[in-house]
DNA sequence: GCCCTCGCGCAACCTTTAGTTGCATGTTGC
DNA sequence: GCAACATGCAACTAAAGGTTGCGCGAGGGC
């Protein structure tokens, strides 16, 4: 139920590399594809992939500046996106609650009934 | 930061199928790969393939009944799964409000400074 | 007991996506 | 003007999600 129209986001974070991305641009900064792809595991033309990727769904926007095209988080996007991953979290914490109250009560009942 | 070791979890959770998967499971309680099947857009085969994943990260787990294979949600494992992913909303929540706090500072000092 | 059905697993194939390498283009600084 | 650097584009590979088609074992009528 939860999921739907927004799987976009999802799949746009849901990527560890992307992830990684949107630490790196939250913490140092604006950034270029470059100075990104020297602090991650991966060449600059797969950075350079992703930030497409996250700058279509509009989690990140670019401005250029000469030669170089600086990157940074969209932050009315991201809270958006941090609101989608709270709530199927509690979506499934919700149920996973129902789920053991069940439990507990048909155990109780059973413990009941053992003495028959 | 805050993804490392876990990118399993998120990967297996990151599919929109196999979150739905999960939804279904929790709402309707255990089920077979052909019964999922019957409630998602995609074959039973699929379903199949990704009850795999599932399992393999622990999220859910079977049990063969005959000719069928009944598979339900591993309620601990979930529940890490939903802390890992409250744990990344919460750090990208804290790191945009700081750097709400900044932005808003800046312009107090700029506010200030424009009489000059 | 026999057969028909149903649920499952395996294999081959297609498409998308994350990743690579290689090359051409535009900017900057001297 | 030229060397150095950041970027973009194209071709290719590998893995993942999806499909179809097949064969097999378990159950339920008769």
């Amino acid at each position: 139920m939860s999921t739907a129209i927004d799987d976009e986001l999802w799949s746009a974070i849901g990527d560890p590399t992307r992830r990684t991305m949107i630490d790196l641009l939250l913490s140092d900064g604006p950034g270029t594809a470059t100075s990104l792809s020297r602090r991650l595991p991966v060449t600059r033309q797969a950075v350079s992939k992703h930030l497409a990727v996250l700058d279509r769904v509009g989690l990140i926007h670019a401005e250029s500046a000469g030669r170089e095209r600086h990157y940074q988080v969209d932050e009315a996007q991201l809270a958006r996106a941090v609101a989608q991953l709270s709530a199927v979290g509690s979506t499934w914490d919700a149920r996973l609650r129902r789920i053991k109250r069940i439990a507990e009560a048909i155990e109780r009942t059973r413990t009941n009934n053992e003495g028959e």
